[in-house]
DNA sequence: GAAGATATGTCAGACTACTGACATGAGTCA
DNA sequence: TGACTCATGTCAGTAGTCTGACATATCTTC
């Protein structure tokens, strides 16, 4: 029999194309953000809370898929930096609302309208129903990966 | 005028959903490779190898997006463990042909096996048709953004 | 009201991957 | 032959993210 009988075939599967896509994006994206001296994770973070102002710590973790710990750390670099607002005490609960501030605004605008350039790019080839077809099957890609594989059966 | 005109929607945004689908993915291996013991790019390695052995360490690199620095210090590991040997003579130039030994083919064995379960699960949405498509359109987003970008006009 | 489950914010330590730098070997071209 | 360019392997230091752990606040549920 073949050597990867039971396995995956790199030369055909989606999983290593996704990732070997996902990988290319990251690449550009970083070079557009880095002389603006901004990671991936911190773009995404203001771009976040520029659409969705008041997110909290963990919900901009969910919203930019880092653990909520990592981005205690990067909101705690972007308050020293003058970028982000918290308040000291929180409203409700724990949760600390977060806003950005007006250097918060301008980077933001900034880094948008590289990281736009980028997409821009990257869907140049594809037509509107094209590009319509693949965010429906990446949704249903994800959404089939977020459901509950095969744990234990009984409960 | 709306709050990101200039920017990114990230609502629509094919890029986000992109990442969003790949971290999706990257988390469900995680999952089912943990209890292997091994990381994402300990078993890309393996796998690399078991399709094409001989490869050197700058070539599995670029086949597994890291750096080959990265590469460098994860192959030391495989090699101390036992699951890869490479020569400690170049035989050309100075790349140095890795190989699986038995241990490595027997734990590569293992975890294609898992990561085979999730990308199925992944893709049990999608018809064949369908599959092939997502792969076009995938691999021509690759390609665009693999192209040289916006960068200085002049020679 | 008390007990448990869930979610959040935070601190500390470890790990992974990255950038920068250097030496070495192979190919190109004058 | 010699200079130049390019790719590879490697070392050292740094940066970003992760896991583990804990305290606190809210919401159920009895």
């Amino acid at each position: 029999m073949s050597q990867s009988r039971a396995g995956i075939d790199l030369e055909t599967s989606l999983g290593y194309l996704l990732k070997e896509t996902s990988s290319a994006l990251r690449t550009a994206m970083e070079t557009v953000l880095r002389p603006l001296g901004m990671t991936i994770t911190h773009y995404s973070c203001l771009e976040l809370l520029a659409q969705r102002p008041g997110l909290s710590s963990s919900e901009l973790a969910r919203g930019t898929f880092v653990t909520r710990q990592s981005m205690n750390v990067l909101l705690q670099a972007l308050e020293r930096d003058g970028l982000v607002t918290r308040p000291e005490q929180p409203a409700a609960g724990r949760v600390l609302p977060t806003e950005l501030t007006a250097a918060g605004r301008a980077q933001r605008a900034a880094a948008s309208a590289a990281v736009r350039e980028v997409e821009l790019r990257m869907t140049s080839g594809l037509d509107a129903a094209e590009q319509a077809q693949l965010g429906q099957l990446l949704s249903r890609c994800g959404a089939a990966l977020r459901e509950p594989g095969p744990e234990s059966p009984q409960p």
